[in-house]
RNA sequence: GCGCCCAUAGCUCAAUUGGAUAGAGCGUUGGACUACGAAUCCAAAGGUCGCAGGUUCGAAUCCUGCUGGGCGCACCA
């Protein structure tokens, strides 16, 4: 499929060199040819804004270069039908009839391949995302998250990339510690109703109290007549591993799986933090304030100001260890890292930039991508999600309530750097008004065809079976198309880190399959028309299971 | 005050990264089940792409200014 756009490509690019040898265009070097699949089937099969592009430098129009082009052309394996110059110049291809097939049984050759591309050349990237902390249930901002992370990373992966996926846990700094503290007054109140609660500094969530009855079963008053201190540091560590435990369960039940979760307290305990800092010493990037606190000078880098480091009283700020933890990250060798992040930390930007600099690599070499709010509503209405009361919605509810197909599909239905509204009766609604099911029921709706087919004895049609010529209809021959654009479709979304081009695409090449089978008949008297039809509903069911397969949303057979 | 993101049909959002007549869903109006699944389809109405300039063959997309909204600007985490 690639290997006929590519020829074509290259058949431009000779005809542009023959027309500077004879002199006809008189260009120093040869321009990049770029060729689109125009959306409108009259505009021919493939375009090229070629001459467009050429008619600044040689002062010539474009409709005027386009001519030469054509007439340049050479077409040693006969594929074009014809060329035309439409519109402000743009060179239209119309090829042989017979090319669209092609697309069918390239689909047929692959299977699950068709859609998987060697466009990142193996090279390797780090992705980053999620990365909550353990100090609460993950919500729904973090399930969305944690879904364009995971469907971004399985559209690198599919597209040659090799991909670490990695979950940055932060449990090395105070809110660990805070953790410790509300676990450890609510594990006395067990004990004594009277200990009363702080108001500042710990967690008010439900979840505490869990924490705190789960020590009080396994440890009893053990901790009661430990040092304060001692005993709010133990609390911390048992108060964390649930909470990542529960994150772990939540991410499982999404299906979201990590290469490796990367805790902030081994950076400490290797000295990897201390380690970076002597490297930043050395490089001359430091200075010390007069209270002691030690500053990097990011504003050598493009940052509004320098950022601290170590504060006045020694503590080390999370900044430092977020240098170490990149530092790390990097010297594992990728070729690029990903970051997905909160867009509320967009500010940070600028910071970490510097840092990659700082450390001797390209600002590029880290793509920061940013995730917008998700706001839940329910009857219409915004559901309130109060961070300091501790009263929220948590993922693991949402999930229970709407099933995670449903929830993966809607948190892809947007933009992610635009705002989401995650509407819980619209995704419990199992109708028309539900993109998911628009979508798995054309998969079902293939499905039971060859359910029918089968039953009255039609075999399922293997390309050699098939003549092709049956499929002329203008609806088959968009299908065709449409269907031909989807391995594009998935480098682009590579390309551009957006995962929601995917659902977009399914949703129109469903719309398409439910329009064919609306008009005509796929079963019918006429044996050679089924199989030939049968042969084209099945490779839409291919994409259609691919594309959702990259989604992380299953294909169901009958619904 | 400074910085980042957003502004497209009544509502929610797309637009192949600068391309041809700006497209979907929902909602509205009117139609289609004695045949493969009506969880579906067809048609109509709906637009000053926030406003004003600029860049060029060509702008929703790029540059400047303004208006309106969101979010950031810690020796917080």
């Amino acid at each position: 499929m690639f290997d006929l756009k590519d020829t074509l490509t290259e058949m431009l690019a000779d005809s542009i060199d023959r027309a500077r040898e004879d002199g006809t265009l008189q260009l120093n070097k040869r321009p990049p040819v770029q060729l689109d699949i125009p959306k409108d089937s009259l505009l021919g099969d493939f375009a090229s804004n070629l001459a467009m592009v050429l008619a600044r430098d040689l002062k010539r129009s474009p409709l005027d270069i386009a001519k030469v082009v054509i007439d340049h052309l050479t077409d040693p394996e006969g594929l074009i039908d014809r060329c035309e110059v439409a519109g402000p110049g743009f060179i239209n291809f119309f090829l042989k009839e017979d090319y669209w097939v092609r697309v069918l049984k390239d689909i047929e050759a692959k299977g699950d391949a068709y859609g998987k591309s060697a466009l990142g050349k193996g090279s390797s990237v780090i992705v980053e995302f999620v990365s909550a902390n353990p100090t609460g249930p993950l919500h729904i901002g973090h399930g969305r998250g944690a879904v364009v992370g995971d469907v971004l990373c399985r559209i690198l992966d599919a597209s040659g990339y090799q991909v670490s996926r990695e979950f940055y846990v932060n449990d090395a700094g105070k809110q660990v510690k805070d953790l410790g503290r509300s676990v450890w007054f609510r594990y006395r109140q067990i004990f004594d109703s009277t200990v009363p609660f702080p108001s500042e500094g710990v967690y008010p969530g439900e979840y505490v109290l869990d924490i705190a009855r789960q020590v009080q079963e396994r440890y009893r008053d053990f901790y009661l007549s430990m040092a304060e201190d001692d005993a709010i540091s133990k609390l911390s560590d048992f108060g964390c591993s649930v909470m990542l435990n529960g994150i772990r369960s939540d991410l499982e039940k999404m299906d979201v799986r990590f290469d490796r979760f990367f805790t902030e307290k081994s950076l400490y305990e290797q000295g990897k933090v201390q380690a970076c800092i002597s490297e930043l010493k050395e490089k001359n990037l430091l200075l010390e304030e007069e209270n002691g606190a030690l500053v990097l000078r990011t504003s050598l880098f493009g940052d509004d100001k320098d950022r601290v480091l170590i504060k006045g009283n020694g503590d080390y700020t999370y900044f430092a260890s977020d240098i170490a933890y990149h530092r790390d990250k990097l010297e594992r060798g990728p070729d690029r890292l990903i970051d997905i992040w909160g867009a509320d930390h967009h500010g940070y930007i600028p910071r970490m930039k510097s840092i990659i600099q700082v450390l001797g690599h390209d600002a590029d070499t880290l793509k920061v991508l940013l995730i917008q709010m998700v706001n839940l509503l329910r009857d219409g209405k915004p559901v309130r999600m109060g961070k300091r009361t501790g009263e929220f919605v948590t993922l693991s509810e949402v999930l229970d309530e709407v099933g995670n197909d449903v929830a993966r599909f809607f948190f892809l239905l947007r933009r992610s750097d635009s705002h989401l509204d995650f509407d819980l009766d619209l995704a419990k609604t199992e109708s028309n008004e539900n993109p998911v099911y628009y979508v798995q029921y054309a998969h079902a709706r293939i499905c039971s065809i060859f359910r029918q087919a089968w039953d009255k004895g039609i075999p399922v049609p293997a390309s050699n079976d098939v003549n092709f010529d049956l499929l002329s209809l203008p609806e088959e021959k968009d299908l065709m198309r449409f269907l031909g654009t989807y391995p594009e479709v998935v480098e682009g979304a590579a390309m551009a880190l957006e995962p929601h081009r995917i659902p977009f695409y399914l949703q129109e090449l469903a719309a398409r399959l439910h329009a064919y089978y609306f008009k005509h008949r796929i079963i019918s008297e006429e044996q050679d028309k089924n199989l030939a039809r049968l042969f084209l509903v099945g490779a839409v069911r291919t994409v259609i299971r691919n594309a959702l397969n990259l989604l992380g949303v299953s294909a169901p057979e009958k619904m």
